[in-house]
RNA sequence: GCCGGAGUGGCGUAAUGGUAGCCGCGCGCGACUCAAAAUCGCGUCCCGCAAGGGGUGAGAGUUCGAGUCUCUCCUCCGGCACCA
């Protein structure tokens, strides 16, 4: 027997294998399908670290297995290029980011390859591509002709450092995602995508996600962070005549003392000539607009505020006149911007109140409990509502003096960048027509190309600069115009790129409808869990979008999404170059091969686990596929029986843990399998089932096995073993005894042995433990145990 | 603060309400070897020579039986957070 030389092995299975094209995707209506998708990466400068592979991996096994099962796999790669990290990069190190970008690709490529991952490279694709964007470009243009693209003016994020605006998710708290610089407020000419209109359907439609992570739900579910209560209008006692609150509490009402708006509420300025503390009114909107967010909270989110003078509001329930302030507790982007104050059920208000020495009048019971009581209850000081529960007054209260109102937290995305590296807007400003959209037949709008990328920092984008990309003509007039300079945001060409893969080369539609209906949707799809609440809400909302257009056939992209626990660096940090303990794939697939590389990723611990790698462990993965090599040298002519029970047992159970991802259990199960062979010996077609099932797992290994055994083809097209249930058990089991719960002893007894029986042989076992003693009761499990229970 | 998830040997972890610690790493002893590596065998939760006893973050509960179910608390990780 020759040594396992695993360089050897796999780079020859590794060019066997793009020249045979054996995982190339077909669309055959004689097979069923499994679209497995991988999100996708950005290509950094840094390349891959083991972290990398690890969702990869597990996708790989999957399609895998499926293929092997007789299904038609569709497992494509691609790039997400565009955006920040690879610009930042590309000015970084003085280069275009086009040649980064290409570069970088060839790496991840090369090392992505070197795992021997069953990518169709013949479907690749990337972003940056004209060919890929210009159909991002196209399903902005049909946003804007419904109306779900327009142009703002608001205050919105701004990165000083990125000089960039940038939208609400690209946030981390208060602090730009990419550099960690604290964001700014800053009004400018932006476009906006109206996800708001979608809120509802992305809320409601995950109910029907059931093979979603639940947490992933749950933080989506926060995103979104639907609200329902009433707006409810409160008169002024000058015109404009009445200011309109948003309240999720209708029932407290009658306790309202006071009104307050956000320090940018418009109705402000309207009042302007009846404020008689103006010059306050405006200090005060001054102060607030130059705090940052960490300013307030460094301020320990102490309530500030200023009274507006002559003019008062008046709660439409008791009819009582109530002060109006004006404090930066409210918030102007939820909401009305405006609030009903009510301090004896709400911390923030009754805190405020005690400051301003404002009254608090509890108008539900409070049964006891200290005042602010934020819970529900009955009704009190309410007139003809005194005594109805919360729920029912809500709805009374409601119906009486306002409107039901259901708001989320989640806002429009805010799509424009400053920057040069991003998919061009494909739009046109004329001073005679206005915006203008590009006509589809002048797609895509292809990024110029330019010496100078860097980020102008004065809210243009560095493409306004080149005026022979930005003069044009109007596609409506013929007039003189101008192209729109700003660019997409990072996640445009990922929030569409999985219906791309479907058919790469398609140069007429989005996707050819045969092959969309063939492959969609997204059968499982793996990727980081950071992407709950940024790509996976943006490509839902595009594919809603796209369905409403009759594109896409299903409501919902991906059916089943699992994320990808981080792999940890031995220190238990995160893995970056930062820290210098950044672990190469390429060294370990060098030193132990990548097959061991595989195994000892899957086997590390549940596979949405953080845990932290540990090259002394990876040892274990290597022997393990050492001794399957040397397997081959225990063979034997006549199949053992306990042997086959195990490689039957081991079937059921690699499949199921496959299906459940659950690889880590898979490969102790045929680590059990294989202590027991090499005790027992192996025949050849017992040596073939269990390759087939670890061929998933460790690709080049066991398609070298698979010819060693005289196999012809690959052992990745072979069949899926299958398993015969009537070989699973035993004939005999091992059966517990216990004496008040208490294990005692263990019997062996045959299989299906009734109560009786067992409780003969127990009775012999364990007799000295029941000697004289008279049974309470005996519980019997079947092939499981028995338990006497004594006094 | 609210909402999710998780706490098991020296370490990574495993256990349809039914023998807690499978599998692997590490470690100890032994075989092979001049020696070492590799490999193989035995052992490895704690106390105890043993019989036995204790043990899954803490405390209670349900049950013949709880790592698993229920309640209270503690710790860690993740999401949201002045969202009315």
């Amino acid at each position: 027997m020759r040594q396992y030389d695993h360089k050897k092995i796999e780079k020859k299975w590794r060019n066997a294998w793009a020249k045979s094209g054996i995982y190339r995707s077909k669309e055959t209506s004689r097979k069923k399908k499994a679209y497995v998708l991988d999100m996708f990466p950005y290509p950094s400068g840094e390349g891959l670290h083991v972290g990398h592979p690890k969702g990869y991996i597990a996708t790989d096994i999957y399609s895998r297995m499926s293929r092997m099962q007789g299904k038609s796999v569709l497992h494509p790669m691609g790039w997400d290029a565009f955006g920040l990290p690879a610009e930042n990069f590309a000015i970084k190190n003085k280069v275009h980011p086009r040649r980064a970008v290409e570069k970088n690709i060839k790496r991840f490529k090369e090392q992505l390859q070197m795992i021997g991952l069953d990518y169709d490279w013949t479907r690749e694709i990337n972003t940056t591509d004209p060919d890929f964007y210009k159909w991002t470009q196209w399903i902005f243009l049909k946003l804007f002709e419904k109306g779900l693209a327009y142009q703002s003016f608001e205050p919105i994020n701004w990165c000083p450092s990125c000089q960039t605006g940038l939208a609400n998710e690209d946030l981390e708290g208060n602090v730009c995602e990419r550099c960690g610089t604290v964001v700014e407020k800053r009004p400018m000419r932006q476009w906006i995508l109206r996800i708001t209109q979608y809120a509802e359907r992305l809320l409601q439609d995950l109910e029907f996600l059931p093979e979603w992570q639940e947490h992933i739900k749950e933080s989506q579910r926060n995103w979104i962070g639907k609200s329902e209560g009433a707006e409810i209008d409160f008169p002024l006692t000058v015109t404009p005549e009445k200011l309109t609150v948003f309240t999720t509490r209708p029932d407290t009402l009658f306790g309202a003392t006071y009104v307050v708006v956000a320090p940018e509420h418009e109705m402000l300025g309207k009042l302007r000539s009846r404020i008689t503390n103006w010059t306050d009114i405006q200090r005060y909107q001054t102060e607030a607009a130059s705090k940052n967010e960490i300013e307030r909270t460094a301020e320990g989110k102490e309530k500030t505020g200023v009274q507006l003078q002559g003019v008062r509001a008046v709660n439409p329930a008791t009819r009582q006149e109530i002060p109006i302030f004006v404090a930066d507790y409210v918030l102007s982007h939820y909401g009305t911007g405006a609030i009903m104050a009510v301090p004896a059920h709400d911390e923030r208000d009754f805190e405020f109140a005690k400051k301003f020495n404002i009254p608090v009048i509890p108008v539900i019971d409070s049964d006891g409990s200290a005042i602010p009581y934020v819970g529900a209850g009955t009704l009190m000081n309410s007139e003809e509502f005194s005594g109805m529960p919360s729920e029912v007054a809500k709805a009374r209260i409601t119906e009486r003096f306002g409107q039901p109102k259901t708001t989320y937290k989640i806002r429009d995305w805010v799509f424009s960048r400053q920057r040069y590296w991003g998919e061009p807007i494909p739009i046109i400003h004329c001073d005679r027509c206005g915006i203008v959209p590009v006509p589809e037949k002048d797609l895509p709008v292809k990024l110029p190309e330019v010496k100078h990328y860097e980020p102008t920092g004065t809210g243009e984008s560095p493409l306004a600069a080149i005026s022979k990309w930005v003069n044009t003509t109007c596609p409506k007039c013929k007039g003189k115009a101008k192209r729109e300079t700003n660019t997409m945001p990072q996640w445009a060409g990922s929030s569409w790129y999985y219906l791309r893969f479907m058919d790469p080369k398609n140069k007429k539609a989005l996707v050819d409808p045969k092959k969309e209906r063939y492959w969609a949707p997204v059968d499982l799809y793996v990727g980081g869990a950071e992407h709950a609440t940024r790509h996976l809400i943006y490509a839902r909302f595009w594919h809603k979008f796209l369905y409403d257009l009759g594109i896409v056939s299903t409501a919902e992209p991906f059916m089943r999404l699992i994320s990808v626990g981080l792999i940890q660096a031995e220190d238990g940090r995160k893995m970056s170059k930062r820290f210098g303990n950044v672990i190469n794939p390429d060294d370990i697939v060098d030193a132990y091969g990548a097959d061991t590389l595989r195994v000892y990723e899957m086997f590390m611990g549940p596979f949405t686990d953080a845990i932290a790698w540990k090259t002394a462990s990876l040892i274990g993965a290597r022997r393990f596929l050492e001794r399957v090599w040397r397997l081959q040298e225990k063979l034997v002519t006549s199949p053992d029986d306990s042997t086959e029970r195990d490689l039957h047992k081991t079937i059921k159970k690699v499949g199921d843990d496959i299906r459940n991802f659950k690889f880590n259990t898979a490969i102790s199960q045929m680590m059990i399998f294989v202590n027991g062979a090499e005790k027992s010996g192996i025949t050849k077609a017992q040596y073939r089932t269990f390759i087939a099932l670890l061929a998933p797992f460790a690709p080049h290994i066991t398609e070298e096995l698979w010819s060693l055994l005289g196999q012809r083809g690959s052992i990745h097209v072979s069949k899926w073993p299958q398993y015969d249930e009537s070989k699973l058990t035993a004939d005999t089991t091992t059966i517990v005894v216990q004496i008040s719960g208490k294990v005692r002893t263990q019997i062996q007894a045959p299989v299906d042995s009734t109560e009786k029986e067992v409780q003969d042989a127990a009775e012999k076992a364990a007799a000295k433990w029941l000697v004289g003693k008279s049974y309470k009761k005996i519980v019997f499990v079947a092939n499981r145990l028995i338990n006497f229970v004594i006094d």
